[in-house]
RNA sequence: GCCCGGGUGGCGUAAUCGGCAGCCGCAUCGCUCUUAAAAAGCGAGGGUCUCAGGACCGUGUGGGUUCGAAUCCCACCCCGGGCACCA
């Protein structure tokens, strides 16, 4: 008798039986000849039960990990907890519970989701980045840093709360208010820490090669994320002083364009020029506006504000001495923090000089008739002839710029340079729940590392949340009044913790080496197991994650630490899960949760719906393809064709397999394979659909299908591993799990199809079809095509000018009329 | 503004070295079974017209290349994402 498809009984079983098994533990016997693989899924961040997003991107890593298993590898699939961060102690401060409480409380539910899913982890190693013996390592790693010079302090300006007296993170600030109490968000200055990711800003680039199997786009918000910008230093002489002010330029052709000079208001000459010209009351009330200014608000700055500083610069190439101005325009955080202002090309340059009615001068003429700087509406582009510009008249420009570099070179007057967008990593924050930063400030050590026999420096469970003042580990009593580890005085401990940003830079190698007590991994295990063989995880992780990965991984491998210098050189992202077109938010009232599906319909049914919705790496809509509460959703239909099928099938048993099914089983496993090594799920489950269709017929028929049978359920265990396992062992009656057998192989001759469609088109409309043998050639091919019914009457009283033939597929008739 | 994606039935999608548009599903409609419903099963379906053979139209819009275009080229419209005073 075949059996109700019914997931809730064997499901279960099943979870249990795997783990009684060991069935997914990543196999560290030498003797183990199998390949390594390591598929690596981001690893979540405990905020509350599994959502929607997880089971998406969970449920397609663990079909690229149970298919890789299937064939032959010994496959590594760890999980762990991104579990410091904001959302503890947010909770913390709202309902006065412990962040480790509600931390491990939710780690405990989404483990428990994530055994009921199926997901086929390696449980024994297991982390969370919040665990003392993980962020002890986190915090070797850092001393590390800090002494290659790759972690240094510097003043740098946070968002900063009045009222509650806080740091705020950019998240915290919505419209330039804290989220909190709707006050206004200022701008302050603190000593922070920094890691010097910009050491490592053309190796990151550089690398890029490496990363082999990365979407195209991540790349490109990675390489503009770096922006690295070639062009030319150029220094300036200020007329009224005589000192030298160098700017960063990637347009060195358009120096004989220059009409005015521009600082950033954080310069450090701007002040003192500013008193000697006697403009220091004019300037100032600029600079204290923007300093001012939230983070948050600093986009959008007007181009036209700006103030003259009563001084002027000489441009080098032609001695010209023109006005400086203080401008927010002008950025200290990129080039030099001075520009030189080229109006008559750049479109900010132009909006300023407009406004101040400074001069405009052309010195590159587009094609074409000349143009009046007076009527302008608009920079031009700067390409075409140089005009206006001394020894380079006449050339052609951008063509010029190397030519115009090395002559700035030889006259002593720039150089060439190269400039990167990217900034270093701020490390540090001002919050209660991260790792502890290992340092000792002593007034007369200055900044101490904790000796590493003292890590890890532990976290106070006994802290005050409420906001106010200083960050709470500043606020405790005791904690951080220690001895300074270098001289024996009384000392202070930094009071900040690390960005989480930090530990999810490391978390894959201690997956390798889970309980290494001598360094944050074993290097020979990293060695075997590494660079991940698959990653996979959302693109809102395509900057800053991976870049932060990335640059670990050079690190450590600076450090002679690990041998390759790319941690993840195949990505994989998939889409987001939206409801009606936005993000489910618990604002909105439409989120979705992945378990009351699990519960009602089995996780089999929950993991083919993401799967089968579409392509992995497309958002889904799940109001588009949600049914209702209680109907069954179609896969779960289709499970139970399954079922009847495979009982049907094993009750006809030996019984022949007609030659099409068999080829078609072939085809399956041909084309099944291929999706799969593309991520193509869709279309895979699409084929399985195909298949389970045809098996139907077959049976139908009186035929046998039982080798299509074992086929369809091997092929389904990657994406339903409940459902395949239960029919296996028990339907098929195999002592062992489907999960350890071998990937079906197909016969290339079998999987090729045998008869083909002959479409006949007459001036490319299709007149007529016929199924014809693979192997047609021309001549035959057009015998049956002049041969057809619809053909003949299109052809009637036309002349046929042209035949097209491609055998076997297609034959066009050209007709004149 | 710049840089990437994308636009195909009522819906999710499939088909891109140019060669049958709409595979596989969802929803819908009809039928079978049933006292009934559910479940299950079978069947229909891009649009318009139709002497019921078929004809014409159809992959965002308009052009182009080609025997032939969802696919390639040009221009435009719309949607999504990234970057954005980066000198």
């Amino acid at each position: 008798m075949t059996r109700r498809y019914d997931p809730s009984e064997f499901e279960p079983r099943w979870v249990q039986v795997w783990e009684e098994e060991g069935l997914y533990r990543a196999s560290e016997d030498p003797a183990d000849a199998r390949p390594r693989f390591y598929a690596l899924d981001m690893y979540p961040y405990p905020s509350g039960d599994l959502h929607m997003g997880h089971a998406e991107a969970f449920s397609g890593g663990d079909v690229v990990a149970r298919f890789r298993m299937l064939q032959g590898n010994n496959v590594l699939h760890p999980v762990g907890w991104d579990a410091f961060g904001l959302n503890a102690e947010n909770a913390a401060i709202k309902r006065g519970a412990d962040p480790k409480i509600w931390t491990y409380a939710n780690i405990e539910q989404q483990a428990a989701s994530f055994k009921r899913m199926g997901m086929s982890f390696d449980w024994s190693r297991r982390l969370a980045s919040s665990d003392p013996e993980f962020y002890r390592w986190t915090q070797w790693l850092f001393l590390r840093f800090f002494e290659r010079g790759l972690a240094y302090r510097k003043n740098a300006p946070v968002n900063w709360c009045p009222k509650d007296q806080t740091v705020l993170a950019n998240e915290q600030v919505i419209d330039g208010r804290c989220e909190r109490c709707g006050t206004p968000v200022e701008r302050r200055d603190l000593t922070q820490w920094f890691f010097k990711i910009t050491d490592y800003a053309q190796r990151l680039l550089d690398d890029m090669d490496e990363l082999t199997a990365w979407p195209e786009r991540v790349i490109t918000m990675q390489r503009n994320w770096i922006g690295r910008s070639e062009g030319a230093e150029v220094t300036f002489t200020i007329q009224e002083t005589g000192e030298e002010i160098t700017i960063f330029t990637t347009r060195p052709d358009t120096l004989w364009g220059v009409t005015f000079f521009v600082f950033a208001v954080e310069h450090p000459a701007v002040r003192r020029l500013a008193e000697l010209a006697g403009t220091w009351d004019a300037v100032r009330p600029l600079v204290d506006e923007v300093r001012a200014t939230s983070l948050v608000e600093r986009d959008a700055v007007d181009t036209t504000k700006g103030v003259s500083l009563g001084v002027h610069a000489v441009n080098p190439v032609n001695g010209e001495a023109v006005p400086c101005f203080v401008a927010p325009y002008v950025l200290m955080e990129y080039g030099t923090g001075a520009i030189m202002a080229v109006p008559a090309h750049d479109q900010r340059d132009f909006e300023f000089a407009r406004a101040h009615d400074l001069p405009i001068k052309i010195v590159i003429e587009p094609a074409g008739e000349g143009v009046d700087p007076e009527t302008m509406t608009e920079a031009l582009p700067h390409e075409g002839r140089m005009v206006n510009s001394g020894p380079f008249d006449g050339e052609g420009s951008p063509a010029s710029i190397a030519a115009v570099t090395a002559w700035l070179e030889t006259e002593g007057r720039g150089s060439a340079a190269t400039h990167f967008r990217l900034r270093d990593w701020l490390l540090s924050r001002q919050r209660y729940w991260g790792a502890p930063i290992p340092i000792v400030h002593c007034p007369s050590c200055g900044e101490v590392a904790v000796p590493d026999d003292q890590l890890p420096v532990l976290l106070p469970d006994d802290v005050d949340f409420q906001p106010g003042g200083e960050s709470p580990l500043a606020r405790h009593p005791t904690w951080k009044h220690v001895a300074c580890p270098s001289c024996g005085g009384e000392a202070e401990r930094d009071t900040d913790t690390m960005d989480t940003f930090v530990d999810s830079s490391w978390y894959y190698f201690r997956y390798c080496s889970p309980g290494y007590g001598d360094g944050p991994f074993r290097p020979e295990d990293v060695e075997r197991w590494m660079p991940v063989g698959q990653y996979t995880g959302g693109v809102e992780h395509a900057i800053l994650h991976l870049l932060y990965s990335r640059f670990f991984t050079k690190v450590l491998h600076d450090m002679g630490m690990v041998s390759f210098v790319e941690p993840f050189p195949r990505l994989m992202n998939q889409g987001q899960v939206i409801y009606d077109g936005a993000s489910m938010s618990k604002t909105k009232g439409n989120i979705v949760e992945p378990m009351p599906i699990v519960e009602r319909w089995g996780a089999d049914t929950m993991r083919l719906v993401m799967l089968f919705a579409g392509p992995f790496e497309d958002d889904i809509d799940w109001k588009l393809i949600e049914s209702p509460p209680d109907r069954r959703p179609g896969v779960t239909s289709w499970l139970g064709r399954v079922f009847t099928a495979v009982g049907d099938a094993v009750e006809r048993g030996g019984a022949a397999e007609p030659e099409a099914l068999r080829r078609l089983r072939h085809r399956t496993v041909k084309g099944v394979t291929e999706d799969l090594e593309r991520f193509r799920f869709n279309t895979a489950i699409s084929k399985l659909m195909v298949l389970t269709n045809e098996i139907r017929s077959a049976l139908d028929a009186g035929d046998g299908a039982l080798a299509a049978a074992e086929v369809l359920v091997q092929l389904l265990a990657p994406f339903a591993p409940f459902a395949a396992e239960e029919l296996w062992r028990v339907e098929l009656g195999s002592a062992a799990s489907v999960h350890t057998s071998a990937w079906p192989s197909f016969d290339r001759t079998a999987a090729s199809e045998d008869t083909v469609t002959l479409v006949v088109q007459v001036d490319g409309k299709v007149r007529a079809k016929a199924e014809v043998p693979a192997t047609l050639d021309e001549e035959g091919a057009l015998e049956i095509a002049r041969g057809a019914d619809g053909v003949r009457r299109a052809l009637d009283g036309r002349e046929v000018v042209k035949e097209i033939v491609r055998a076997p597929k297609l034959v066009n008739f050209v007709t004149r009329h």
